[in-house]
DNA sequence: TCAAAAACGATCAAAATCAATCGCAAACGA
DNA sequence: TCGTTTGCGATTGATTTTGATCGTTTTTGA
């Protein structure tokens, strides 16, 4: 099932400190032990290189950020809300994944957390609307293919009917999907109507569709409406997610996991 | 005598593990051992030669690619390079660009520049397969639409069949495009097959092809061609051009304007 | 302010990786 | 055919990286 992954080489090790340190802010020693499954004295190891490249600056208890991009703080305060949630998520979400599969990521802070655990995966094909996503695999990692499209600014995504042109063409064994609002009753919603499309068109496309949605989007309904619970074969959240949701949606013959 | 199983011939392997550590922008030792079926040893010298020629470098456990954000150095130097001129270049191009305009701007470090000068345009529409132009106006300037594609990760451009898809729908007023090499007999050229492939759609969907080169890349060839001279309307480049070269375009009916 | 907890740096040993060397076999040229 | 060259694999000792330990320093919270 999941690949026997070799060791990252120290270069990338240290490039995945480095853009986690930039994207988040900061980050503790022990956040990126357990994330990247070394000791701590390795870690601490590297960020006395970055320090000395002038990457990040070391704190007390891990380290911060020197680079720091401002036009990203909405961005980033919406990936820290709930960002362990997230990692955990996207972590279940991986186990999924079999070897040498094609995938398609949507864009949305969870699924980019998913794209991150996939830089040592160089069997898979991603197809994703994310510029996130491509841009934090854009050195290493699995084959990348971007969907084209309107680069919608808020979201760094790329949308509108332009998109279909490719997502036509391709087909992916697992699409996993975050969403902004998912309702029992209303189904599956986004901001965009744009942004909509393309989620309904890659449904379309993929083998599964894997909702990937903390519980704070349970219940919410966005404005544009895309696919349906129908379409999806699995919904990853976490267990803050009501129990009566969750059971509703195993009557409707949807599976749920809760990390 | 013809053995059972042919083994790949040295510069044939060596080929196969920089495309592979080009692609992936890096590999391990082991990895590449049981990929190509030959001992560590082979493996260790085959990088050692390849670091010789520049073309990988070496880390503890295996190789990284030197385009690659691991390896920063290298590549800013590539785009520091004539910097001074490709930032002219740039300008001079800037002015032909009028409003409410959809424009193309293909890979490339000069047409990077370029983008860069399009921070506070919001009138016109962008058309590009360059990620890195995509990033630098992803939080504010024109209208930004990817083509979409594989990733390229050595440009960091989308390329391929799937970009085809994409760019037939659209139509730009004109196409400012950076290339490889740019040479009087055997036209214009680039490295990659299916950049060049990519150029060429464009080329036919574009009311003007501007050709943005500096100096250095007169008369120089590279594997895959596209395009042909009859399709540039005007060539931007530098003082430093040949005159031989500036005449012989002229000659043609192809405009030569020197920054 | 003081004590407990957390984080740190230094050190060491184990594991992984590397470089150097040797010998073998195939290819080559005389 | 014979000696030479070249490429390869295996072995071995050296080097690098890593993880664990332990005493010290910093932070936290009463």
């Amino acid at each position: 099932m999941i690949r026997e992954v070799h060791p990252a080489l120290a270069p990338q090790r240290r490039e995945r400190i480095r853009t986690m340190i930039r994207d988040g802010g900061v980050a503790r020693v022990e956040d990126l032990r357990k994330t990247l499954k070394v000791s701590v004295a390795t870690i601490r190891r590297d960020l006395e290189i970055l320090e000395e490249e002038g990457k990040v600056r070391r704190v007390h208890g891990g380290a911060v950020s020197t680079e720091s991009r401002l036009e990203e703080a909405v961005f980033e305060n919406k990936t820290h809300l709930s960002a362990s949630e997230k990692q955990k998520i996207a972590e279940e979400a991986y186990k999924l994944i079999e070897a040498d599969e094609a995938i398609y990521l949507n864009g949305g802070s969870t699924t980019l957390f998913l794209a991150r655990l996939l830089r040592d995966r160089k069997d898979l094909t991603l197809v994703t609307n994310s510029l996130q996503a491509a841009i934090e695999l854009s050195d290493s990692g699995p084959r990348v293919i971007l969907t084209g499209g309107e680069l919608r600014r808020i979201s760094q995504t790329m949308v509108g009917p332009l998109t279909s042109a490719v997502l036509e063409q391709v087909r992916v064994d697992k699409a996993f999907m975050g969403t902004m609002g998912m309702c029992l009753k209303h189904g599956l919603t986004t901001t965009d109507p744009n942004e909509a499309y393309s989620n309904d068109v890659i449904s379309k496309q993929a083998g599964k569709v894997i909702l990937l949605a903390d519980s704070s989007k349970a219940e919410k309904v966005c404005f544009a409406r895309f696919g349906d619970w129908d379409a999806v074969d699995l919904l990853i959240s976490d267990k803050k997610l009501p129990q009566k949701f969750t059971k509703s949606l195993r009557k409707r013959g949807i599976k749920v996991r809760l990390s």
